[in-house]
RNA sequence: GCCCGGGUGGCGGAAUUGGUAGACGCUACGGACUUAAAAUCCGUUGAUUGAAAAAUCGUGCCGGUUCGAGUCCGGCCUCGGGCACCA
């Protein structure tokens, strides 16, 4: 008699166990060997999607892979509860952003549940908490005070109806995306976290992160773009101040034939005070977008300012302009343009028939049409004075010591990376812990007077923050001179929260201190796993709060994550899945159908984790197919009653023995070395195969099914674990299937007598033959050639060499 | 525009260090079982040629290195991610 797989009920009773037995809570134990495993926490949308559902999939894996291993293994789980969707649905239905969040939370944290994620509850965080974001505001007030936060002007994305800030993705085509105002650029005073003062660790410590892609140690080093040059001062032709640009190639110099500053800068505002071209030109630049991508891809454009600068060497006047295409925020706002060795500077100038010089010649004499392109390569020097001859180095150092050598210009470093501006014009947020007082400017909310709370029962109104509408927020007292004072309004950004929640994990329970001892015996995380979007910012912002942790000597690990696991995205329809394109796929109904095993088994099946995945509903049946035959397969095999332990003795059991080793060895190795689970769950499925057709219920045949199904049981334990956690107790055994360790190869039921080689002839395939596993090299060569087959392709032919790859092929040259 | 990835049958993917291209699964088709359907089981499934044995072509495109290239090199095309206020 058979009994059915109803995975509704076979998960339930699985879970209860777990519950019942808390097995995913972990407490610090020094003896054992730690392993911290974690995902991205998801931000409370409302309902899982299939991006979570992957991410945690593939996380639990090696979580429970690792506890199989026999170690101390910490998974929690928590809410990355801040940020703008939650204030986009109190505009939309009306409901203030803390319930909409919690009741998202408590509706995704029972989706979890059903999933079967081996989490330790007990850690859960909740960013929008004030006993989680007291603490970011109390490093927040400590870094103030040691000058790693100030305050300075950025440039937003301003609603001119909504009265508004807008995020970049709220602007479409230059227009807000509720009010459909053109929107411009306003300068406002914002908060910045200092770190560039962190650039140079940030950008070595990659070096020794070798459990990360190198895909995302390049993205970063990128992002950093640490370069060295010369910063050097032109003197402007009736002007006080000297125009300062930064350059790599100073090499270049004698090639600068115009210069170009920012909109926004000083010069230009100057300018443009007398001349309405100019002005005109500047107020343009206000209504493009604040985001790099746009500022690059748009038109390149540019007015002379009818000013000139001096060249430092020739003496000669070079002509300034200000062009859309220079950042006020990047370096000084101002750049040299040497036309001839630098492509938008030559597209420039050909536009704005600007001269175009040549100054560098390649090493290597060919000859180059500077009237074509923009020579970009390091060369030598002409048309230079007596700067001709030298090479790139020499020409630097040539030219730093001459400007060195009178105080107008030095060597410098300059990095593409700018301070974190952490100022959010919104409600839903951190509030951040300043006060404003007339006498003592701005002052930081005293340690005793923390956290400052964010009021939860408000109305959002998509205009402007309600906070700045609530005097009983922001009315208060100075901490230095108790005069009446005004307490910030803005909020941080959501960065903030998931820069350190992964150390909170080890003691979110403790209101005395931001972090205590537990901190160091979790940190660094062993394994983090996310979504590869987040291979710059979030990663790189968390890296940097672990080093200001550090400093502030409230952890010891220099780097945050020692693992780092990127899954690829879930697509649809060719587009990542976002809330905000609206093309996300509820899981819920394939729980609902299938069981959390089914999903989950489907989602490791579809693609190795590194990968995009395009969703599609086909497949999910065959992952299903898969466990009813695991089910009914052991279930037919268990009904005849105890196995006895019998060595297996025919070819039919021998060779299912070798095929059970063959496949724990390589999902061994699929699992715990490669990632790849996808692969791991084909090599069972061969496996299930190969038990089905199997056909031999003699003791002996049956210890070797018997072998053969717990080995499936315990190698997808970690994947599918509630069907393994029945079936396991279905095959004889008493104890929970948490505790089973990871099954070991058999080394000796993986020897064969008989191997197959492949036998190419110039490369293609001709034939393959069956050789004994220990012939020698001439014994294989010999029978190579005197295939049939083989022997067709080199008759009458001459054989000019033959290459023997042991246990593989040969190829024979003729 | 810049940085980082990807492109293999009808589809998702496999091929781990340059050595059998298409494992495993899905779909489709054929068959068994059934009064019937569902479920399940068995078989076929890159293209072309062939009765078969087998052969030729084939991993986005063009070229190169090699006895041998999906894998390495050069140049393109295309799709996806990121570009600092989506998370």
């Amino acid at each position: 008699m058979t009994t059915k797989y109803e995975p509704e009920k076979v998960e339930q009773r699985a879970r209860d166990y777990w519950d019942r037995e808390r097995c995913f809570e972990v407490t610090e134990d020094p003896d054992k060997e730690k392993f911290y495993c974690l995902t991205m926490f998801p931000y409370p949308s409302g309902q899982l999607h299939m991006g979570h559902v992957r991410v945690f999939t593939i996380n639990d894996v090696i979580a429970r892979y690792q506890r199989m291993q026999g170690k101390h293994v910490l998974q929690p789980m928590g809410w990355d509860a801040f940020g703008m969707p939650a204030e986009n649905a109190a505009i939309k239905h009306g409901v203030p952003p803390a319930e909409w969040t919690y009741k998202n939370i408590d509706y995704m944290r029972e989706q979890l549940k059903r999933l079967g994620y081996a989490y330790d509850w007990s850690r859960e965080v909740t960013t929008c908490r004030p006993e989680y974001y007291r603490w970011e505001q109390w490093l927040f007030t400590r870094l103030f005070k040691k000058g790693l936060v100030y305050r300075k002007n950025a440039i937003v994305n301003w609603d001119p109806v909504d009265q508004t800030v807008l995020a970049n993705e709220q602007v479409i085509d230059g227009r807000g995306w509720r009010s459909d105002a053109l929107v411009e650029r306003r300068e406002i005073p914002q908060w910045f976290m200092k770190i560039t003062a962190y650039a140079d660790e940030l950008l070595d410590n990659l070096d020794n992160l070798d459990g990360w892609p190198d895909s995302v140690k390049t993205m970063q080093r990128n992002w950093i773009g640490r370069s060295e040059g010369i910063e050097l001062s032109f003197i402007v032709e009736d002007e006080e101040e000297p125009l300062t640009v930064f350059t790599t190639r100073p090499d270049t110099l004698m090639g600068v034939t115009y210069m170009a500053v920012a909109a926004e800068h000083p010069l230009a505002t100057k300018v443009a005070a007398n001349n309405p071209d100019i002005a005109a030109f500047i107020e343009e630049c206000k209504t493009s977008h604040a985001a790099e991508a746009m500022m690059e891809t748009m038109e390149k454009k540019g007015l002379p300012l009818g000013i000139s600068a001096i060249h430092p060497i020739s003496g000669e006047a070079v002509p300034l302009w200000v062009a859309n295409f220079v950042l006020m925020s990047y370096g000084t706002g101002a750049v040299m343009a040497v036309p001839g060795h630098d492509q938008r500077d030559w597209e420039f100038a050909r536009k704005h028939d600007l001269p175009v010089t040549q100054v560098i010649r390649p090493a290597d004499g060919s000859e180059i049409d500077i009237s074509e392109a923009a020579y970009l390569e390091h060369g030598v020097l002409v048309n230079s004075g007596d700067l001709d001859g030298l090479d790139f180095t020499q020409a630097f150092d040539a030219i730093a010591q001459r400007f060195e050598a009178d105080g107008s210009g030095r060597r410098t470093v300059n990095y593409r990376l700018r301070d974190w501006g952490i100022s959010r014009q919104r409600y839903w947020g951190t509030p951040i812990p300043i006060i404003y007082c007339d006498d003592c400017d701005a002052v930081a909310v005293p340690e005793d007077q923390l956290p400052v709370v964010l009021p939860e029962n408000v109305t959002v109104t998509g205009e402007g923050s309600p906070l700045k509408r609530m005097p009983e927020f922001y009315e208060t007292t100075c901490p230095n001179c108790g005069k009446p004072a005004r307490r910030e309004t803005d909020t941080f950004d959501t960065f903030v929260e998931s820069s350190w929640y992964f150390s909170r994990y080890a003691c979110p329970d403790n209101d005395e201190v931001m972090l205590d001892a537990r901190e160091a015996y979790w940190m660094p995380v062993d394994q983090y796993t996310g979504g590869i979007e987040h291979a710059i910012l979030h990663l790189l912002y968390s890296r940097f709060f672990q080093k200001l942790l550090r400093d502030e000597g409230l952890s010891s690990a220099d780097e945050p994550f020692t693992n780092l696991l990127t899954q690829g995205m879930v697509l649809k329809d060719g587009a990542k899945m976002s809330k905000a394109k609206g093309n996300t796929v509820d899981p819920q109904d394939l729980i609902n159908k299938y069981g959390a095993d089914t999903v989950r088994l489907f989602m490791m099946a579809a693609a190795p984790p590194e990968q995009s995945l395009e969703w599609s509903d086909d497949g999910v049946q065959g992952a299903y197919r898969f466990l009813k035959r695991f089910w009914y397969a052991t279930d037919r095999h268990c009904a005849p009653g105890t196995v006895e332990d019998i060595a297996a003795s025919t070819d039919a059991q021998l060779n299912l023995r070798r095929k059970t080793h063959q496949t724990i060895a390589k999902v061994s190795d699929d699992i715990g070395r490669r990632y790849k689970f996808n692969t791991a769950v084909a090599a069972t499925m061969e496996l299930l195969n190969a038990v089905t057709r199997f056909d031999d219920t003699s003791p002996a045949g049956r210890a070797v099914v018997q072998e053969a199904l717990e080995s499936i049981v315990l190698l997808l334990a970690p994947i599918v674990p509630h069907i393994c956690h029945e079936l396991w107790q279905q095959l004889g055994h008493d104890g929970s299937l948490l505790v089973a360790a990871w099954p070991a190869t058999d080394e000796a039921a993986l020897v064969q007598d008989m191997i197959e080689i492949v036998v190419q002839v110039n490369g293609k395939l001709r034939a393959r033959i069956s050789v004994a596993a220990d012939a020698d090299a001439e014994e294989v060569k010999k029978l190579a050639l005197a295939d049939l087959n083989v022997q067709r392709f080199i008759a009458n032919k001459v054989i000019r060499k033959t290459i023997l790859v042991p246990g593989r092929l040969v190829n024979v040259v003729v």
